[in-house]
DNA sequence: CGTAATGTTACCAGAATAGTAATCTTTCTC
DNA sequence: GAGAAAGATTACTATTCTGGTAACATTACG
């Protein structure tokens, strides 16, 4: 079983609550943290990297907090998971097929390229505006 | 980059490797680990993994070897990472959503689900005759 | 019986993972 | 300006996973 790991999970937890709120709303971390049952102290790290990824925008100091980068609906699950995960590569030789020797005719490789473009294209079309709209209104997508 | 591990990709290659032969041939194990870069210590639980989940047929003993259990056209691709990775599942809570205390009404979760089932039927759609073939006759797939 | 082959188990080193904790920096409020 | 609230950064740890090695057991042919 090979899976994201779960600062990806928690990730898109939190950009999903913030996808929930009004658009541009601003809560701290710790709050997130509390609702969504994730680790505190893991949270300033996964905020840390998903707004230095430009999803999330973060205000320090006192009465700070965290909020979307731009519009719900423009922020894809792949770039959460590519945030944390890197470039997606269901294998490495899709990655680096250099480090297989016999990649340059393996249909193998090719096969592994198709698979990794089929998931990156479906992740590409799940926006956090489609998944907040499921939570508001749950027959929308039967 | 979560990716496949070496398991899988080494058994990808046992599979190519034996689907390229004449059907029914049967060489040894050492053979293939020589020809296809696979630790010679490592290929025997591979093997051995392959032929307990049917995929693979052995003969032990002085002029045994392995072969194909079927017609290389109907192993899929997915059989053998299945076999290795176990049920395909991109997040935990695909597998097992009781680990999840959110899950049930969880957009993300069936996101996964979905993209789960997207890349389960790419690869369920590539078997090793079609990967042995494209060696054959390289300007078959474009 | 000896040899050639797979089957099985145990083991190991290094890397990754999940999580904790401490400290630094920024900025608001009073 | 002091203090507190918040995110940023870094270091650390314990556990598990991974890739790989090695040894031994089992089977079967001749």
């Amino acid at each position: 079983m090979f899976t994201i790991g779960r600062n990806t999970d928690y990730a898109s937890r939190i950009v999903l609550h913030l996808a929930c709120l009004e658009p541009g709303a601003r809560v701290t971390a710790a709050d997130i943290a509390s609702r969504r049952l994730i680790p505190s102290a893991f949270i300033r790290r996964i905020v840390s990297r998903l707004s230095a990824v430009g999803v999330l925008a973060t205000v320090r100091g006192s009465g700070g907090g965290i909020a979307l980068a731009r519009p719900a609906a423009q922020i894809t699950l792949r770039e959460v998971v590519e945030a944390f995960e890197g470039p997606l590569s269901l294998n490495v030789c899709v990655a680096s097929p250099a480090v297989c020797p016999l990649a340059v005719t393996c249909p193998v490789q090719q096969a592994w390229v198709g698979a990794t473009q089929h998931l990156a294209a479906f992740l590409t079309g799940v926006t956090f505006g489609d998944l907040a709209r499921e939570i508001r209104d749950p027959q929308s997508v039967p």
